[in-house]
Order: structure tokens, then sequence, then C-alpha cells
DNA sequence: ATTTTTTGCGTTATCGATAACGCAATATTA
DNA sequence: TAATATTGCGTTATCGATAACGCAAAAAAT
């Protein structure tokens, strides 16, 4: 509870040398400084919060660079509805909160859009670098301070933070629940497999997803065997097409299906068109996407994982602000919850938990 | 961005008028009071957090109220580190957070230690009524606000707010994970049942739990018998104690244990002693006990449902802040998420979430 | 009719950090 | 040596909300 003018006192000087001390703005002796630095000590002096946010009139602008809110089949969606929500906080003190986005298949889109961020006024960037190779050059040059969304490029140890999942671990995890489904069914016939849904694109964090999916079950159910289906489009009846191809190519239903992101909604409608057989079917996929929770209250999809990416956009800008203007300590990196979601807790997890 | 001079200005009237009319602190006439809140509307005004942080210097003390840290299996351990992580940042404000613990069963200590926090200059409670009975008649001859954690009183409308669990609903969802988990074993021999583990004393949430729990598997799974194991203390030799006694009483061992809070923790040091047959029985049971997550890590303990206790806390306090402080409107009831925690998980939700 | 109380409103110091401004004293350059 | 630049430090207005203080005018009580 001490102030800056106790600080001041306590060491003997003004209160303008202390501050002109704390922020490093020229013009003091390294005497001084070391003797003001005791006193803060000392005294356990933390600067007020409000006082200081009142002061600083100054408008803060921060940029987002992440894809385009459709595609994934709408994961970047919940992301920006947690960035808007936590920009809507911020705004309202007067900060800037600009949003750049880009197509997560173009190269020249992504360039674009950083170097739309970059040569604006920013003071703080949160970036979704979903394609690292085109992000790189441009953020080893910029001293803009930056915190990565989502997926993280080691190499770039300038970065101020990470938040993100850990995706081949949440593919583990689907193992072991899809293990724990077709225990009952398993073994029971000749030629069993499970369907893994790969949707369209490239993404490491699909990729990631389905290798430990594959690792889990080739390690606790060898016996049964994995069959991919490759998606190209990002697109409800697109999926119910190929589903439907698949069926009539292999009369043999699988025992259970993995949709390595959110397009187990378009498994799960599809399954329900089929039939009582179809829909029972075992089903494993990722994030709630609002307004389709009924297929998981239905029991057609037995389990979602998710790893809540509206709290993970929401939390990266508040880390962003925390960081720049509050000049807090951030996390260097933060994994967020895996969280398991049935028919029996989604009622919990609609709406937001903290923010 | 509109100040209270720019609506003051606006509404032709001055800065003094403007802040009683805010606060409603007497000695203004309705008509300009109108005229203001017009102003307001139009201007979208919001009052500026920190110039109200800065001139509140004003010390706030708040009260909890709640069972001893050991009760309950350590339960209130972790409610309590949420608290004191939130009242941690409070105090750096110049707030006064103050503890009320009570054996939660003693009727006279309840009393005791609510009486307490009501006779000193507190502004605002939070308590844990889980013995409603001897609180409700304090609590109706008080005007300080209170927000209840855990358990409520839903009679007592004068409440605040409710923080707490669906814990019938947590039952049910272990039900369903222990049917997942048996089916493999489940109708390949007679009698087989599954032990429904009691914890002592007599709590609203444990026995919702365990009806959920109930419930669940007798519907899914009339065949599979349930037989329950009532404990009288909570001590983790009692549970060895009173485990040994009921294998030797009953020759054919449980195809599934449940325990309706953290005393899984007690079962799972026991089986893991007994051998491998006994600690690949499938074992449910609540909460992340700091320093015990190896019987998860191991396997021994397959799922731990947890609504997160220090989270509860921690919003607990922050909303007493935010209601009695900031003024801002709070949710009058949050139902904290159901987690599921497994092998694959855990790792994932040691350390805070939000905060 | 006079005193007292109440009501309505305006003015202003204050909270703590910040940064602009100003003034010496010292150092550097011409 | 004189002119200029740099360094070190003190003083003070400012951010916006708050609440104490003061002063009239109106209302109520005597």
């Amino acid at each position: 509870m001490a102030t800056m003018k106790d600080v001041a006192e306590a060491a003997g000087i003004s209160i303008g040398t202390v501050d002109r001390i704390i922020h490093n703005r020229g013009r003091y002796s390294e005497e001084t400084a070391e003797l003001v630095r005791k006193s803060m000590k000392e005294l356990n002096y933390t600067p007020n919060i409000h006082a200081r946010g009142l002061k600083q009139t100054k408008k803060h602008i921060f940029s987002v660079v992440l894809p385009h809110r459709e595609q994934d089949g709408g994961y970047w969606r919940l992301v920006e509805e947690g960035i808007l929500k936590a920009a809507d906080e911020l705004i309202s003190f007067g900060n800037d909160i600009r949003i750049f986005p880009f197509d997560r298949y173009s190269s020249s889109s992504c360039i674009d859009a950083l170097s739309g961020a970059l040569s604006t006024d920013t003071e703080g960037m949160l970036i979704a670098p979903c394609r690292p190779d085109d992000m790189r050059a441009l953020l080893e040059h910029t001293n803009i301070p930056y915190i990565f969304i989502d997926t993280n490029i080691p190499d770039l140890k300038r970065r101020t933070a990470y938040i993100g999942q850990d995706s081949r671990q949440s593919g583990i995890l689907a193992g072991k629940l899809m293990s724990l489904l077709i225990a009952r069914n398993a073994s029971t016939g000749q030629d069993q497999y499970v369907l893994v849904v790969d949707p369209p694109g490239s993404n490491f964090h699909l990729n990631n997803r389905i290798e430990g999916f594959r690792y889990y079950m080739d390690a606790v159910m060898p016996e049964i065997g994995l069959m991919t289906l490759k998606a190209e489009a990002d697109d409800e009846l697109h999926f119910h097409r190929r589903l439907k191809e698949f069926q009539t190519k292999n009369h043999l239903l699988p025992i259970g299906i993995f949709a390595a992101n959110s397009s187990v909604y378009y498994i799960a409608s599809f399954l329900e068109k089929e039939g009582d057989e179809c829909s029972s079917i075992p089903l494993i996929g990722y994030d709630i996407i609002p307004g389709r929770e009924s297929a998981v209250e239905r029991g057609t999809i037995d389990f979602i994982l998710t790893q809540q990416p509206e709290i993970q956009g929401y939390r990266g800008i508040i880390m962003l602000y925390d960081h720049i203007v509050l000049k807090k300590e951030v996390n260097k990196e933060v994994i967020m919850p895996l969280n398991i979601i049935t028919r029996e807790n989604i009622h919990t997890f609609t709406g937001y938990v903290n923010g």
C-alpha cells in the first residue's frame, strides 16, 4: 500500500525522479536509481493500477491476425467470439482492437493480413500462425510484441507467450473414450473397424489429433482396423455425399467414428438421417458449436472434446493487455484444459465460464 | 467514453448532482434525475473504473463463512485456496477478507462463525450454508448482502447470488462413465455388483451424487446390483480397515467402485496395496487433490469428476467484490462446469485456469 | 411571523501515477 | 574562454469520480 510519494520520501528524492527510474525514462543517475530501487523493495511498492489507468488516456491499439470465421468448420468463429468479448471490455477503456482475417489456404492472404497489422501503429498482436512459413520472415523483423494463439512457432523465441492446446494428447484421449465405447461390441465379429474422418485441408492440430488417436487405438485395440475418410470441402452436404459413397462401397458399418474437428456435427446429422442402426454408432468429435448441441443431447454424438476456443481467444487478448498496458508478468505458455463433453454435462458448458 | 462532466453538461446540470443521482445519494429532484438518466443513455455513459477505484480509498471488509479445511476430505481446503487467491488480489487494493471457519458437524460452531461474521463491520459475506437450519434465522435478520457457495438455501431470496454445482447430475455422469467402464466385464458372471462408498457425515451433495448414480445405474444396468459401504471417519486408515472387512465378508470382488467424494484416493491406495487384480477394478470419484494425482496418472482411478472447487471459491469472492464495490450486475446463479478428469487429461487441469 | 428543518444544487479538494515544463549544474564543443 | 548541449532533479497540472462543504430557497414547525 506504499505510494510513489512514500518511496520518494524514503529515498530522499522527488516523485518525478522515482517515476523516471521506474519507467526508465532517461535523465537520472545510476546512484539514485539504486537508492530508489532499494526503497521500493523495502516498502514493497506496487503501482496503483487505478491511478495508472486513469492517467493513461492514451488509446492502445492491438491487432489480431487469424483465419476467417467460417474456416475449419467454424472453429475460428468461436475463437473470434472470445476475442470480441475481451475487446468489448477493453474498448470501453478507450482501446482499439483490430482484426485482420485471412484465408488459411492462401499464402498471399496470410502475408497481406500480417503485413496489414504490422503497418499500423499497433502496440501488440495476437496471431494464429497456422501458416508458419508465411509468417516467420515478417515476424523476425518486427519489434512489436506478439502472442501466438492456437498454433506455436517454437523457434520464434521473441514471442511474448503462446496459448494453445495439446492436440496429440486430445487424440489420445479420444482413443481412450472410443475404446470404452466400443468395448461392448468389439471382438464379436471379424473385420471390425473404426472410421477416422479427416477434415479438409492440412492442419497441424488435425494431424496431431489423428496421430494421437491412431497411436492409442493401435496400442490398446490392435485387432480393430482404422479406415480413413478424407473430406475435401468443409460443407455439410459434401460430408453427407462422401459418407453415402463410403457406405455403399463398404457394406459393413464401422463400430465407431472419430472426427478430428467440428465436422462431427455433419456426421451426426448424416447418421440420424440414416436411422437408428447408424445413429447408435459411437461417435466422437470436437468443439461445442452453438445451436448444434442437440446432437450431443440426443446422444448421437457420444463425446465432444474441446479446449474452449472462446476462452482461448478471450484470454489471449487479456494476456496481451496485461503484458503491454499493465506490464504484468504473463505465462510464457498456457495450455488450455482438455474438456470432455457428453450429454450428461453439456448443459454446464454452454455459456461462458469466467470472463 | 463519455465522462460524468459530459453528462452534466448535456443535462445542463452540475457534476455533483449527476453523481448524487447515479449513487442515489439523497437530495435531488426526480425531474433532474430523469433528465440526467436520459443524457446518460444518450451519451452511453459508463463510469471510469479507474477513477472510481482511485477515489475509493475506503477499505472494504468481506467475510467468509465456511467449514474447516480438513473437513469433507479436504474439499474445503480447495475452496479456501481459491478464496485466498482472490483475497490476495483484493488485499493489494487495501481490502480485507476475513475467514470464519466452523465445524460442519456442530450446530453451535456454525452459529458462532456466522454471528461472528455478522458482528463485524463486514460489507458482504460469502457463505457455505451446509447447515441451513442453523443459518436461516440469522440470515433473515441481516441487511448485509451475502452470496451462497456450494450449497443453496432456495427460500432465502435476499441472497445476492448462488455459486455451486449440480450434484445429482454429476452422479448421473458418474453412472454413465461407470457403465462404460464395466461394459466389457458385465454379464459374464452372476451376482455382479458395483460398490458405492458413502463417505462419513450426511451432506446434501453427497446424497445427490449417490442418488444420481443409483438412478442411472438402475435405469441402464438393472442387472448389476449396488452395494453400499458407509464410512464413519474421514481417515485413510479407517477406509482401509472398512474395505478389508468388506472384502473378507464378501469374497466376490465388485466390478466397479464409486466414491462420492475425494475419499476415492483412500480407496485407490487400498486397491494398490491389494495388488493388480484389485487396482484394475474400475474406480470413479471426485476432486483433484494436489499431491495425490498419481493415482489418476497410474490409472488406478479411472475417472475423477470435479467442479473445480478452487475456481468456485475464487469466483465467489470476485463476485462479491464486483457486486459491492464495483456495483456490477452479477449472475443470480452460477453453476460450475462439470469436468471429467482421467489419466489422459489430468495434466491440463493441474494449476489454475483463469484467475 | 419567525425560527428551524429540509431540499436542491454548485464548487472543490482528493485519490496516485504520469509527463510536461523549467532550472540549475555539469560537460562538451567551438 | 565563451557558447552550446547534456544531465539530473524538482514542481505541478492532469486524468474522472467522489463526497464533503456551503449556500440558498422552499417547507415545516413554533
